[in-house]
DNA sequence: GTCTATAATTAGATAGAC
DNA sequence: GTCTATCTAATTATAGAC
């Protein structure tokens, strides 16, 4: 929380893109913490320290400004290339450090302030199932080449959301407060087991 | 949805006790689908049927009725006695298969409600955490006895979590049509491994 | 770009008639 | 037990000065 301290351009104090980001970053704690409904565009702007005007000025709605909160973080879609690209050997592990590590430093969490919030039922759904279904299942199916590919890669998303929900929403321990390589260690077999071991039917 | 048909009495339509329960219903309803925030009580009444100011005759306050909404069903802690009774043999089995069949036939789904809504980010916490803990994690650690206990139980609380998530707040497929057979044959083994196979460390 | 002032709406909650 | 009417406070959003 470090205080405005721009040294330069004294009389110009703050620009429209640091305010712009003050508010963004006010957004996704708020939204993540107090849902859609809970959050109010005065609070973001309290927490923020600007003016509830400046807003709507940047975002013209309050689902604009969610919109623009829950956008997908710019570094996790090289993160998730690294995951592929080894093909499925260790794969498991891969997954589950990239998931971890990502969320771990990430300011927003994307997956823990759509679980909580979203304007409406149906926009929360859309938002998180289309991510998911571009990034990870659609590409994971076609390199398991099984029949039975969905249903693993769906094993796979149940692990993805029970951990960031336990972890970053509920922190139910030891889940929450486990260290990365810990976490890694169990589930990265049992995912590697149940992608690419032999079918149970 | 069965309108007001009691034969019986003329003259007065409703009892009290109905339009309770009408208001709790719709109380859930709304709440898990828009969180706590995002549902007002006039939603709610007039979901319900009922006028705004019954909600408040029956319940005081917007927090009473969410209190009252989530409070746990009685049918599932019966359900859980039968998890722990048959001991470890086969509890990954037993557990998965008694969540599947309890939330895909229960109105109240109190994990999909309390996932989604809560009136603070403190009292959600409290109150899922405090269920889980009392219900399952601190029968189950005691019931395994090895010293990393703990984790393995964490790493179930994520498949409960994970499965709610995944089937009955987001729908993601296969997951959410999946039979509760299918799901139990996929993901009984594996917390049957994790849960009583040997540590990984 | 930033702020003041305020319009328009909607929320939770209460009083009291029936 | 149920409803009408209403109060108060807070909210989203806009207009316009600086």
């Amino acid at each position: 929380m470090a205080e405005h301290s721009s040294p330069a351009r004294p009389g110009r104090w703050r620009s429209g893109a640091e305010s712009r980001q003050r508010i963004l970053d006010a957004a996704r704690a708020l939204f993540r913490e107090n849902g859609y409904g809970g959050t109010t565009v005065r609070a973001v702007a309290a927490r923020a320290d600007v003016d509830p005007a400046m807003v709507f000025y940047f975002f013209d709605t309050k689902k604009g400004l969610f919109a623009a909160a829950t956008e997908m973080p710019a570094h996790l879609p090289p993160a998730l290339e690294s995951i592929f690209a080894g093909g499925l050997d260790g794969i498991g592990e891969r997954v589950i450090r990239t998931l971890l590590e990502n969320m771990d430093k990430s300011d927003r969490t994307p997956l823990a302030v759509l679980t909580r919030s979203a304007p409406t039922h149906e926009e929360s759904e859309a938002l998180l199932r289309e991510f998911i279904d571009r990034e990870i299942n659609g590409r994971l199916v076609e390199l398991l080449d099984v029949p039975d590919a969905a249903l693993r890669v769906g094993m796979l998303n149940v692990q993805i959301l029970g951990l960031a929900v336990a972890r970053y929403i509920f922190k139910i321990e030891p889940i929450a407060s486990a260290p990365v390589d810990e976490l890694v260690a169990r589930f990265g077999p049992m995912v590697q087991q149940f992608l690419t071991g032999r079918s149970p039917s």
